[in-house]
DNA sequence: TTGTTAGTGTAATAGTATAACATTACATAA
DNA sequence: TTATGTAATGTTATACTATTACACTAACAA
């Protein structure tokens, strides 16, 4: 728990830094980010909010926290999965880089890499080559990981 | 039109290759998508198949051909936008390559392209250091075409 | 004080997907 | 022919994901 505390302190101040309020709900919301081994939903972030703090929570306003905290860089959407993790990168002011999640799609464990540069070049060659500009290259990959692989057999 | 039919027919000898029974509701479902310039949703889909065929058609069915056809290798389902694409290698019998598929968000149009030997090698040798194993090599890309971003200037 | 803005809440609804179970069509063995 | 099994399809209901529209509140500035 005191682990947490102190990223969450970290992020408020980066939130600071970009000029973000930090209110109750989006610490809140972010806590249970950092706390949980896995991608999460909207609505099991409505559920464990009401389990951890004892509050009830609109799922509407869970969309907005996790909008606004995606717009700081503090968490990410996976669109191949409707869930949502926080960033690795919380904790480092660099410019954020591409990331690559590599995706549980037993047990929703995620990792998150950041792409070399010269391979985001060559992908972003390859993409305007084909007549298309890159928006947000994130990319997400259909894994498996260790642990369930090896519970599998 | 009469290019469909063609497509389609070529379809069709790919599935009997594959031992695949051909219905009516399959051959016509993939004739939409192959017609379609842009990824379509289930239920897009289900009023696509009503205008087309005059006939209604459950979307628990759509799903279930849907899934025929991505077993087949005839169709992929986009996870990033839940939508679904016709195969466009439908007409080469080799086996099926690492897709990427360069989506634009503005207007669903989509292209697959295939990764290269190499970066696939080099991409599961990355995966498999962070101790995860690749499961579908499916890539998609949040990208604008050429015709969306001139547009939007 | 009044106005403005950001944050949050309430209620309804749109869009995506599947579960559970029933029915139909067709092939093949008895 | 009849029985039987299997694949395909249909019906109904429901779960899950996400957003719209509008209301309310707090904090701050003019």
């Amino acid at each position: 728990m005191d682990k947490v505390n102190k990223i969450v302190e970290r992020a408020k101040k980066e939130c600071e830094a970009h000029g973000a309020v930090v209110t109750t709900k989006r610490v809140n919301v972010l806590s249970i980010l950092l706390l949980s081994k896995k991608a999460v939903s909207a609505y099991e972030l409505v559920d464990l909010y009401e389990q951890m703090f004892c509050k009830p929570i609109p799922v509407i306003t869970v969309y907005r926290v996790l909008d606004f905290l995606q717009s700081k860089n503090l968490a990410h959407k996976l669109e191949t999965a409707n869930k949502f993790v926080v960033c690795t990168h919380v904790d480092c002011s660099h410019e954020h880089p591409v990331s690559q999640f590599l995706i549980c799609k037993k047990c929703l464990k995620v990792k998150e890499l950041s792409m070399s540069k010269p391979n985001f070049v060559q992908l972003k060659h390859t993409i305007e080559q084909a007549g298309f500009h890159l928006k947000s290259p994130q990319l997400e990959m259909n894994c498996i990981c260790k642990a369930c692989y090896a519970s599998a057999k």
